[in-house]
DNA sequence: GTCTATATGTGGATAGAC
DNA sequence: GTCTATCCACATATAGAC
């Protein structure tokens, strides 16, 4: 629907390419899709190109590899929640809700589930990217959480890095476990190990 | 080493060869190498056989196809703890010392905990078995642990469904992250979750 | 920007000799 | 039981036309 001419490779001022045109876009939508159903190995950048609507050759003129693809949709999707800023016993509750989120994008978490495990190699183009991931969410759920130690809310001798590993393995495995079999209440689970962290995080009164 | 003449696929009666043979073993333990680095997919035939000693057609005549070989080593490898026999809380201790047991056999740890998260996949080798083993380990620990409800050892109104899926999930999720960075203590960090669990299961006095 | 054609590699599995 | 030789499917990526 672009009247005006337009050089190639000109980078467009409308809202609607802003982040680099529709092709590219469909490409990330398609990559999403097929990389969520085995990972990154098992999916082959013909299947992701004919999701797309594309060649395969047109694919790769947006992405120069297939391991450009999966990183620039982990860059793209995988983005930290915003409003995370909650201190203190509440991050608990914060963290109950962005896991509930978490849910209502399937296909996202499963994408992101399934590249820990298989990026557990070292060979792994997403292998530093989840290393690096993970230790920011670590660093960030300490920080906060330790918040609550200044002022009285979370007992002086908790073990903030255990108690974080133990939440962070434990959104991993639910949703492992989710993804294989859906009937089971995983917010349920979770919110039931919150309040058993929450009272052992509590000063003795 | 046998001196006695042997017809050829005739089962040979000495310790040595009960399971079926050296080179047979031999492909075992090097498939369980290769795909404890990066699960089914990435590893090849080719790469087994070339650990094992043999050449690729000397590998498949003993597993007809890759898929046999990864199921025949789950088979002998993922055997079930014979001596798991403990009820009600004292469950807890045995999983305790369990979960430390798996970590003094990191390949066989790496092995099972990238298979689950790959199995996923519907189309996975190993789909089914992980689905179903999933099912017996978690009937028999709600059913162990359901003694102590019996016994007034675990309040009444537990919901051992739940508590199960969280000691699943967990065990799999700090096995993740203790594949990725072995430097936090996984087995504190899970003794850790067993006392929460702990409180939370015992009848209010 | 997207395509066809193709180079090049690697994978699993079969046939048949020894 | 183990090997060599080979087939065939499929994968990623490049070259160059339009």
């Amino acid at each position: 629907m672009t009247l005006a001419p337009r050089r190639p490779g000109t980078p467009r001022g409308r809202d609607a390419v802003r982040k680099g045109g529709r092709t590219r876009a469909a490409i990330l939508v398609a990559a999403e899709k097929v990389f969520s159903e085995g990972g990154y190995r098992a999916a082959s950048v013909a299947s992701i190109a004919e999701a797309a609507g594309v060649s395969q050759q047109g694919l790769l003129y947006h992405f120069p590899s297939k391991e450009a693809l999966l990183l620039n949709l982990l860059a793209e999707r995988d983005r930290p929640a915003d409003d995370a800023d909650a201190t203190g016993l509440a991050v608990l509750d914060e963290l109950s809700s962005q896991f509930s989120s978490s849910m209502q994008a399937p296909e996202l978490l499963r994408l992101l589930t399934i590249i820990v495990s298989e990026a557990l190699a070292e060979d792994h183009p997403a292998h530093l990217y989840v290393r690096n991931r993970s230790a920011d969410v670590h660093a960030d759920l300490v920080e906060r959480l330790g918040r609550g130690v200044a002022d009285g809310q979370i007992r002086p001798d908790a073990d903030l890095d255990i108690d974080v590993v133990l939440i962070r393995a434990l959104i991993n495995g639910l949703s492992v476990e989710w993804l294989f079999n859906q009937d089971f209440d995983a917010v349920a689970a979770f919110d039931r190990f919150l309040r058993l962290l929450r009272d052992g995080l509590q000063p003795p009164q």
